[in-house]
DNA sequence: GCCAACGTTGGC
DNA sequence: GCCAACGTTGGC
């Protein structure tokens, strides 16, 4: 079977929801990326996403939004249980053992950006201009990015004190 | 199957 | 707090 290229992500969050120093105080530094409710973003975490894949770390909704840091996907696509739970918060009576709807991914906290990418510094920035979380009204909170955006990324941002090679 | 109404997201 | 953009819902 041929190998699978590495693809890359870039996943939303609210800080005062799950922000990047919780996903580093997590335990191992891993959690489920669960709770999406998007057919959408479901699809990329069913069928899409690969552990081993990079992501980018990117807080929304605060005053100043930016890509914060990077996490690697280190288990794929399967199903979301929070969804099949009355009291979380994100329950749909649609979902069942049977049919699960929803899926998660577990992604692993690698390194803070020493400078977070402000959407200022991606829309200055040539090779990040045209990034999807630049475009009015994308509410995806998962999606793709290229490599080349990753690469940018990283140059542009400088990780402080990556725990495994990125 | 259409589409208006509604709720949510998220930048500003 | 405002509002544009989008996805979902539900009446018809």
């Amino acid at each position: 079977m041929a190998k699978r290229k590495r693809k890359y992500w870039l996943m939303k969050t609210e800080p005062s929801c799950f922000s990047i120093d919780d996903l580093k105080a997590a335990p191992g530094g891993v959690t489920a990326w669960d709770g999406v409710r998007n057919y959408q973003a479901r699809n990329l975490l069913r069928d899409e996403i690969q552990a081993g894949d990079g992501v980018l770390f990117y807080h929304s909704g605060i005053k100043e939004p930016a890509i914060v840091g990077i996490a690697e996907v280190v288990a794929p696509g399967s199903p979301d249980e929070t969804a099949m739970d009355p009291h979380a918060e994100h329950y749909d009576p649609k979902a069942g053992p049977d049919n699960p709807i929803w899926y998660k991914v577990d992604v692993a906290f690698r390194a803070d950006l020493i400078k977070p990418l402000t959407r200022d510094i991606l829309r200055r920035h040539p090779d990040l201009a045209d990034m999807a979380v630049l475009r009015k009204g994308n509410r995806l909170s998962v999606q793709p990015v290229t490599k080349k955006q990753w690469r940018a990324v990283i140059k542009a941002g400088g990780l402080r004190d990556p725990l495994v090679p990125i």
